[in-house]
DNA sequence: TCCGATTTGTTGTCCTAGACAATCATGAAC
DNA sequence: GTTCATGATTGTCTAGGACAACAAATCGGA
């Protein structure tokens, strides 16, 4: 367990920062400073790589890159305490802290309990609403503030999905209108948004249709047609880049059949503005609302 | 939906080529042959996006890029066609037929209740061994030669994740040794391969950690060390590039402590050969074999 | 004083073109 | 046949240049 070092393709796996970035990076700010190998390829020290990732984490945080590179790394750590830490903050925190307690100490068997018996008290919807999604965002602050590990991060997403997914597979298929399909694209590997409102549709006795994610737009839109699907329901996570979505969501209009509906939620979708021919669905509930509307509506939206 | 047209970046995400071999094909054998933008940057016409669909496909059947690249269209059709053909495989087929039937027609729920069908008459263990292992295969191979579709493949992995799933949250969680973290490293999406094993491990008893796919081998080390597991399992598919399996090995091998044993299998592993302190498992049954010694082994292989 | 428009930085991704290691195939020698 | 060397194939790295998209700061006018 001597001297880890990293190729920039290493790198890039372990930081998602993309090689081009990484060489503009070293080019412009002088950091990250790898070795060289006898080749005269790149080779980063884990010091720098670790340095990386909490970059990588301010910088979806809302950070400026050019401050980030170029600081001193105690500056950095001045930087990761959480942004809201006021009393208010803490209220909304207390009803999950269990939760998360349960996270760091990586009892599973606990929290996966703990997931279990909310979904009993509440009751499907209400679990969805109340805890899963609440819950979603609370363990996004903990990340982006570096109070989680990553590894803690996917036991968590592992587990809740695990629950989730089974209770929608205990209520009955729906098999009235509209036909949803559920996906996301390329470069979105995030499913929890997706299985909220699938739980939700399919209560409310919505065909979906779940494709998985990262499907590729000219097979979502070869699904679509498949499926005769009524509506194509893709999440955006807020770790995917705000700005690349609208390019994506165009593509994907003007593959898609008109009548086929696009609908965009997740916490991605906030501050977006969509493109004519796609719904922005910025909660939960909007989902539902829009749901009601399209089975109402005879013209179909 | 008129004339689509890609960037360099949305051919990666389609077809999974990198922006550099995108070039260097294009330099080398003059295809794919993108047309400009204002701004100098590709732009790739849609029929060029599929042939190279195409061609990805058979590169990883094993057929070699020059020949495909420079090939003429009507060539690439030609050598679509399924490898073996035979009696034997008609007869290996036979049974799963209706499964990919099922499929084709786009029928989830007819899939699926034939999946838990299955499921019922078999029991969890002959049900992963002897419907979902060779499913897998079989649907491997008709993707590969083109018989099915992405999205189709996708919402086959989506429907049986989730009757193994359900089947697996069936059964009480073990709790003897050993404690089996599951994962799969990045670039390795695939993860019914850690659901069987998962199946098969928690039936005897032991403890098995979901930490989904795709985890950076740093936070795995971590996550192996927070959760004191004896084993990290790793699965590799097929579609993994089995050249970079060994260093990958090698790398995770030299983070992790001495104590804690590496497990790899998957389709991706049937033709390597594992770097030292890695144990391979080139089948389902080798993998119940190894855990039987293990628990048989008083000094910890 | 404040709002909107214009200018100036910042940032990521694309571009070309060269180099080379690792892999695979071919043929020669045993 | 089998083994080894030689040569072609193939992917990924390197360097540095260009520029569009976005954010910030400055300026002019009401």
């Amino acid at each position: 367990m001597n001297k880890l070092s990293f190729t920039i393709a290493n790198v890039e796996r372990e930081t998602g920062l993309s090689k081009d970035l990484l060489r503009m990076w070293e080019r412009r700010y002088g950091f990250p400073a790898p070795e060289r190998d006898a080749n005269g390829d790149r080779v980063y020290p884990a010091e720098q790589v670790e340095r990386l990732r909490q970059i990588k984490r301010l910088i979806d945080q809302g950070h400026r890159p050019g401050n980030l590179v170029t600081a001193p790394p105690e500056q950095l750590a001045a930087l990761a305490v959480p942004p809201e830490s006021g009393r208010e903050a803490e209220r909304t925190m207390a009803p999950f802290s269990a939760f998360l307690d349960e996270l760091r100490s990586h009892d599973a068997l606990a929290f996966q309990q703990r997931l279990q018996h909310a979904l009993a008290r509440q009751g499907l919807a209400a679990f969805v609403r109340d805890t899963v999604a609440p819950l979603v965002a609370n363990v996004g602050q903990a990340w982006e503030s570096g109070r989680i590990a990553v590894f803690e991060e996917h036991l968590f997403t592992e587990l809740t999905k695990r629950v989730l997914r089974q209770a929608v597979g205990g209520i009955a298929a729906g098999n009235a209108p509209p036909r949803v399909l559920l996906t996301t694209v390329p470069g979105e590997p995030h499913e929890l948004g997706l299985l909220m409102v699938e739980a939700l549709f399919t209560l409310e006795g919505a065909q979906c249709i779940p494709l998985g994610v990262q499907m590729p737009p000219t097979e979502i839109a070869n699904a679509a047609t498949a499926h005769r699907a009524d509506i194509v329901a893709l999440s955006f996570s807020s770790a995917f880049p705000a700005r690349r979505i609208p390019a994506q969501l165009v593509q994907l209009r003007a593959m898609l059949p008109e009548a086929t509906a696009i609908w965009v939620g997740g916490s991605g979708v906030a501050n977006i503005d969509g493109p004519a021919g796609v719904t922005l669905l910025r909660s939960l509930d909007e989902g539902l609302v829009a749901l009601a509307t399209w089975r109402d509506s005879p013209e179909r939206i």
